[in-house]
DNA sequence: GCTGCCCAGCATGCATGTAACATAGATACA
DNA sequence: TGTATCTATGTTACATGCATGCTGGGCAGC
């Protein structure tokens, strides 16, 4: 029972094994303590997440789909690497998508208004910034832009997205980072803030083609600083 | 989803057990043997395929990250209906990426020339049509559309439109069938051989505009006579 | 020193056993 | 009649055993 009374967390009940062992997976890729080209064992990881090889194999084959790790028949779990390739083909599809979201978006009258959600996730990047909270803060911006796709009501679409946004994940944080990689830059921060509201102002005003610029412009900004690696 | 994924690489001689339950479980799918709605158990399909229930469950999976079925825990796996929705965004989207793919395709000189490709499937539709050969018709006429977008090299975006194409699939084959969804309409087949015909024309003379064109009003015809059920 | 072969070790792919859970239908009761 | 509860049945979720296949390293032969 729930005493508390809020909505239950995200699973109903209880996450299964396999829950488990896909976010220990993959949580330990995003942030780097697998290394690409690394080998993993299904008894390796089946020990570490404290069950068996059965949700483990589950969670591989997940992220075999998602493009995460391949999966070598008796050798084991290669972890891929980002390539250059794959970094640019992110990019031109979030472009692809972007653009198209928000002129689909401007093209009717959005059953929901877009405006306020926006503002919420612009407020919600702010109060990271402030308090140098560089993961909500990427939350933040991340729910931005897929709040623009989602708004398409394209399922496909907004789908396709969330896997860009996790793919780009692996890039790492360092377009928010410094030239070290291991500091928070604020003024990058600062910048890309100003770069969202710039499209919020756009798409509220309804000009398609400045938002399409607009975005076009935080892309860029988004990819020039990508790909420094400590 | 599997927006990024391929369907993992082919083994090259031995198809595993696993293989054969994703095919024959995807081919009573998409054949309507199986019908949506209905709920498989993981016993029963291996005794169909003459495996253990294990291969059967990454199969189910994998058809999972397709969208093609839900497994519902503790239930079995619910064969997804196809909805009016879903048609409507995987045509939206094919409209996105090959509008998309035509103007990336002219905006440089390609490595390997697009003309000849499309000339040899643009062939083998032609010859499918003399032979009444619908399977290979339908073949072509994705190998066609497949071989534009590839020519992006943008490997999301083409496995994205590989996935579309087979969703498609289970919407039928009924825009090339007649009103009673049983025989071939040789109209329908000889009208989109010509749209295809003018779109690698306008590709050729590399008129992006027309080609953008041309594809869209394939696509309004492909999408006009889609839904027919029989 | 170099090449090729062989074998031990490791990791998977699949089969199968077990227990828990979700549902449907029967049953008891107001 | 309508409703709540109980139970029988079917199905998964997970654990584990076994056989097979791949790989790396050592050793014989040159």
């Amino acid at each position: 029972m729930n005493t508390t009374g809020a909505p239950p967390a995200r699973p109903p009940v209880a996450p299964s094994a396999a829950d488990r062992a896909y976010a220990y997976i993959k949580g330990e890729i995003l942030a780097r303590r697998f290394d690409p080209q690394d080998l993993l064992s299904e008894g390796q990881l089946a020990e570490a997440v404290g069950a068996s090889r059965t949700p483990v194999r589950e969670a591989l084959l997940r992220l075999q789909g998602e493009g995460l790790v391949r999966l070598l028949p008796k050798r084991g779990a290669l972890v891929l690497p980002v390539t250059v390739d794959e970094m640019a083909d992110v990019m031109e599809t979030r472009r692809l998508v972007e653009s198209f979201a928000a002129r689909k978006v401007l093209s009717h009258q959005p059953s929901v208004p877009l405006g306020p959600v926006l503002d919420s996730h612009l407020e919600a990047m702010r109060a990271a910034m402030q308090a140098h909270d560089v993961a909500a803060y990427v939350r933040a911006d991340r729910d931005f832009h897929l709040a623009i796709v989602a708004a398409t009501g394209n399922e496909i679409i907004t789908s396709l997205y969330r896997s860009l946004r996790e793919r780009q994940l692996r890039m790492g944080t360092v377009n928010l980072l410094d030239g070290t990689g291991t500091h928070v830059d604020p003024a990058r921060m600062r910048a890309t803030l100003a770069e969202h509201e710039r499209i919020r102002d756009t798409l509220r005003a309804r000009r398609a083609d400045a938002a399409v610029k607009a975005i076009g412009a935080h892309l860029d900004h988004a990819e020039s600083t990508l790909g420094r690696r400590s």
